[in-house]
DNA sequence: ATCCAACTAATTTTT
DNA sequence: TTAGTTGGAT
């Protein structure tokens, strides 16, 4: 922790390189920053906000810098704040969701929106659709996801029901469409917005209304976007749209670290710049500050398969160091004890920490090896991924109570809620309800305090629902005065800790979950007491769901762990010491992945993997492989023969033809020569 | 409403 | 292989 503070301090001391420097000065109009991997991109931006208010009497809350990560969002607050302090306040440094919420919530009239809506993740959003689908009939869970990652598209390019009902060519779009348009009709009913609309909505709005349009645009008067490569088309818009004709802004990207088209980042955003802006300016930071030459070289080496809109050349001054190894194993096991004991052996010739270590893969599963053997060895890792907070059951359970509280229109929260715990209420009362309110056009809970549903249901039925009707309200008015309090009573109410215990495997999960429960409410607290008005719950859970609160509890003596990560999880992290795992064909590239378009995006992946190795870099991969519980050979990754051949050494054997293999014999000759001479 | 057996599919993941 | 889902049976 410390070392690194100081190594960050060393960073900051010397002075920006000629590029860095343009990059940070130049304010005369648009700008694309084309910055290699490791080559400071984070430092410009940093160092240009400070530049913006120091030399250029730019107020700071007159500028944004948006990012993509609640973590890179975080990282830059704190850099800008160490180097500016004071003078920072009022800097805007969001996620593009964020900064689209903010948009949002000041628009909500124009956006046909009340006080207190809902915005739906990607669970509430699948719910949704999947209540939908059902009415219809129609549906295996595949044809809805699919229909899911569908709308998503439509939406992050702009593209209205109509529209695409118009587009829809065959059969599973044109469901996907009806679906849309009905969806669509439910949000809106439901006071709710889904993650896409946080951009869209902002984006159709500037687009069609001149006053909001100009509000923003004399509202922020500088842009900056980091990983502008993983923009999507609406995400373009939105940075458009609010910098208008003056255009000034800085994009910060690099083409070949665009891993993310699948997610609907378009790349080629990059291109477009160049030709929505004839007047911008293009800058290259190809000075790589990370990795050795040889990393290096290989890296480039392999990426220059690619084929490039802008050429980068990126180079090292850190010297040649150690050859890229290429490591074949007889099988997944054999590679992984290969790893764990080069990691050992290196640590104990070179006093390495573990957390120098990074073992990096292309899907969760080869982890898995990992991990068991780390523990066997008790070995302590951190490992990537898992489910994020806010998609853990007992966290949705709250979420819902909490969103129903403050938009009680929100019939998705309703039909979570309501028999969480246990209410007996029943599909029958419920589906009665529900006619009921679409006749009475309202929402559930509205309809369950209504005179009418007396001749609708009877007896017992009607007794719960009209407890569970008038509970709510009276926590509604809770909520508005003591927020805090009050989602602790209504968790005492519902005997949540007990209905925990009952539904979880163990009483160990079970307390896992409480705890996750405890750190929300503790969380919500915070920010009531940083808000200092209570009246501002609705504002405080609307930010929640966008925020990421997974406890990564990294107190400094478990600090020192071996990283496992997915190659995706890799990006914009180093490590002195990478090992990349399973450098296979079906792996990396990965399978389903090998239409052309696809295999550059596998082979920017490997990029991305490669190019976080500071001073070793170590490929591995296994000859046979248990896949789906069957031993299938398996073919060294294409990726490997688009290496150089200099400065790696070559396994002994390979899985290669005998005259390959004699060739890369000489080659590993060759290479090794060539390091010594 | 709940449980169990049979079946099936098998990247990457943030907001 | 295994995890997650579905549908049938209780």
């Amino acid at each position: 922790m410390l070392l690194q503070y100081v190594a960050f301090l060393l960073v900051q001391m010397t002075r920006p390189n000629p590029p860095q420097r343009e990059a940070i000065r130049y304010i005369d109009g648009p700008l694309l920053v084309l910055a290699g991997a490791g080559s400071g991109k984070t430092r410009v931006i940093i160092e240009k906000i400070a530049y913006l208010i120091q030399q250029c009497d730019y107020s700071a809350k007159r500028i944004t810098a948006v990012t993509f990560t609640n973590k890179a969002a975080q990282e830059m607050t704190q850099r800008v704040r160490a180097n500016l302090g004071e003078r920072a306040k009022g800097l805007r440094i969001s996620t593009f969701h964020a900064l689209g919420l903010n948009i949002i919530r000041a628009e909500l009239e124009a956006l046909n929106l009340k006080r207190g809506f809902s915005i739906f993740d990607a669970q509430d959003s699948m719910a949704l659709l999947q209540d939908l689908a059902l009415q219809e009939r129609l549906g295996d869970s595949e044809v809805i996801s699919t229909c899911q990652h569908l709308i998503s598209q439509w939406k992050n390019d702009l593209l209205g029901p109509e529209q695409v009902s118009q587009l829809a060519e065959n059969g599973v779009e044109r469901q996907a469409a009806a679906l849309y348009a009905k969806y669509e009709r439910s949000l809106q009913a439901y006071n709710a917005v889904d993650f896409d609309d946080l951009i869209s909505k902002p984006v159709r709005l500037l687009q069609t209304d001149a006053t909001v349009r100009e509000r923003w645009q004399n509202n922020i008067h500088y842009m900056l976007v980091d990983e502008y490569q993983d923009t999507n088309t609406s995400q373009y818009q939105l940075l458009q749209l609010i910098t208008g004709s003056r255009a000034m802004f800085t994009v910060v990207g690099d083409d070949d670290q665009s891993i993310y088209s699948w997610r609907g980042a378009r790349p080629e955003n990059l291109d477009i710049l160049q030709s929505d802006y004839p007047q911008l300016k293009a800058i290259k930071l190809e000075q790589n500050y990370r990795s050795t030459q040889t990393i290096l070289g290989a890296a480039n080496h392999l990426i220059a398969n690619n084929p490039h809109s802008f050429e980068k050349r990126l180079w090292s001054e850190l010297g040649l160091g150690e050859s890229v190894h290429v490591e074949r194993r007889a099988d997944e096991n054999d590679e992984i004890e290969y790893v764990v004991n080069e990691i050992l052996d290196h640590r104990l010739r070179h006093k390495s920490e573990l957390q120098d270590f990074a073992v990096l893969y292309r899907s969760n599963f080869q982890a898995r090896l990992l991990e068991m053997r780390l523990q066997a060895e008790q070995l302590p890792y951190r490992i990537s991924g898992g489910t994020s907070f806010f998609a853990r059951n007992e966290i949705k359970d709250l979420m819902a109570y909490l969103r129903l509280l403050i938009n009680p229109v929100d019939d998705g929260a309703m039909l979570r809620v309501i028999n969480t715990p246990r209410r007996g209420i029943g599909a029958q009362t419920l589906e009665t309800l529900a006619t009921y309110a679409q006749s009475r056009d309202t929402g559930l809970l509205a309809a369950c305090s209504e005179m009418g549903l007396t001749s609708l249901l009877e007896g017992k039925a009607l007794h719960k629902v009209q407890q569970f009707g008038r509970w709510m309200e009276d926590r509604q008015r809770a909520l508005q005065h003591e927020p805090v309090a009050a989602i602790k009573q209504l968790l005492s109410d519902i005997d949540y800790e007990d209905w925990l215990l009952q539904n979880s495997s163990s009483t160990a999960t079970a307390e896992r979950r409480w705890a996750n429960v405890q750190f929300l409410i503790s969380a919500i607290e915070k920010d009531v007491k940083a808000a200092g008005d209570a009246a501002e719950i609705e504002k405080i859970i609307a930010k929640l769901v966008l925020r990421d609160l997974l406890d990564r509890q990294e107190n400094e003596e478990d600090f020192d762990r071996i990283q496992l990560l997915t190659l995706h999880a890799a990006k914009g992290l180093e490590f002195k010491h990478v090992y990349i795992i399973g450098f296979e064909e079906e792996l990396l590239p990965h399978r389903n992945s090998v239409e052309p378009a696809a295999i550059e995006e596998e082979r920017r992946l490997a990029y991305v993997g490669m190019t976080r190795a500071q001073q070793t870099l170590t490929l591995s991969y296994a000859a046979r492989r248990k896949k789906y519980g069957e031993v299938v050979a398996c073919e060294p990754s294409r990726f490997l023969e688009e290496l150089p051949q200099q400065f790696i050494v070559w396994p002994a054997k390979t899985a290669l033809s005998p005259e390959q293999n004699k060739a890369r014999g000489e080659q590993t000759m060759g290479s090794l020569k060539a390091l010594f001479d």
